[in-house]
DNA sequence: GTGGTCTAGACCACC
DNA sequence: GTGGTCTAGACCACA
């Protein structure tokens, strides 16, 4: 994982940690790395982690077990897919926006080239 | 401008570029920075922005006149939103895809973010 | 101001400027003072302070503007009578239940007792 | 046990005490630790137990038999309710009154908390 | 071990 | 100046 300079690298976690329970990588209940741990992978400094679990838990997405660990809660899937389409709506609609009035690319030629590509993905498995 | 690490400079100043010609920043005929100017304001290699245009002129984007400098082409805005939907289709378009899959957005639902983003933006000014 | 060792003091802070908002010490739309100027105040790192006004951000009592400084923001009288009173119903009311068994004072009693002191206070005046 | 710094220490060693006796862990006649050993326990100064023990004598909550030690009163459970619940009026009453004020919660409100807290704790029995 | 807190000091973007 | 972020390193309570 390369964190990009735009985001604070706190915010770029928990977007990783969002996407592995939307994903369903994590899944409910399940025991998450410990602060220390997962900044030893990631390379950066525990405090960031804390950070970052601190706001996932602000968004109820973890719940903390004092002096055992970090654990994905049991609404998970539906507080992480509610943070996400936010940030979604705030921060990639302006741009896929301003792309697609660029490019005069239409909202129905937009749904075509989606199903297209739908088509091919299915088509390549 | 600052560089992701995602694609090669010289393709990310090709963008760069086409967005000047498809916002009408840079206008036909005009004549553009010369390879060392660019290289200069964009704080790269002379040779990586002489790439760049070596790109554009084989996209038929921009012209070269020999001694003189590089001039947009008369038929840029065509060829530039050519290339740069190529680009959204291949590159842009599988991640909009899997976000929308991984966030369960259908398509009828982002149009009516699209249009609701646009409303929004007539709304403020 | 003096930090007990039961509580976090960046959550002594937040208390502390929870009663300056509910006694109208500090009103609605009032520039707070800057992270550095409270930090020195109370003697604490500015990390904590800023912990602080992060906390109460979250809880829609204070906003901030980049680059100027941190508001009380146009509800925070509500925002911090909602969070002192679950605060209040947390870990106080816990303590008051306590005492008042083993003091065998009943709801009754607490209520005239209160009264008297409520009549004390006016004949004072 | 740790202390605040609002109140003498010796009196917070009373206050220790009299809850000791009005929980019943300390009973009427029964023999209580002597000053030397309470202050190790607390890892306070030998003389600030004895102060705490003057004063409780001249409460009449504990007695003292010479060369022996001190003993738990026989009417030290009315003696240490009256002196305890005078305590409460005069310091803690005064506090509640101000918080149930300024967050407006009226006597009545109080006494429904009390009561939902009372239920709760059944519940969890 | 775990998370929670605090300090110290640094650099950044914004105004 | 302002707040925002990040690092480094420390100590604590809990289990």
């Amino acid at each position: 994982m390369d964190f990009n300079n735009n985001q604070p690298i706190y915010l770029q976690i928990v977007d990783f940690i969002c996407e592995k329970i939307l994903l369903s990588v994590w899944k409910q209940e399940e025991k998450i790395p410990s602060v220390r741990e997962l900044a030893v992978q990631l390379s950066v400094n525990p405090n960031t982690v804390a950070r970052s679990y601190d706001f996932l838990r602000s968004q109820e997405i973890i719940t903390d077990k004092r002096g055992i660990g970090y654990f994905i809660s049991s609404n998970s899937m539906q507080q992480a897919k509610q943070y996400r389409k936010n940030l979604f709506i705030e921060q990639e609609l302006p741009l896929l926006f301003r792309t697609l009035n660029m490019l005069d690319i239409t909202p129905d030629e937009l749904d075509k080239l989606l199903i297209k590509y739908k088509r091919k993905l299915q088509h390549e498995k």
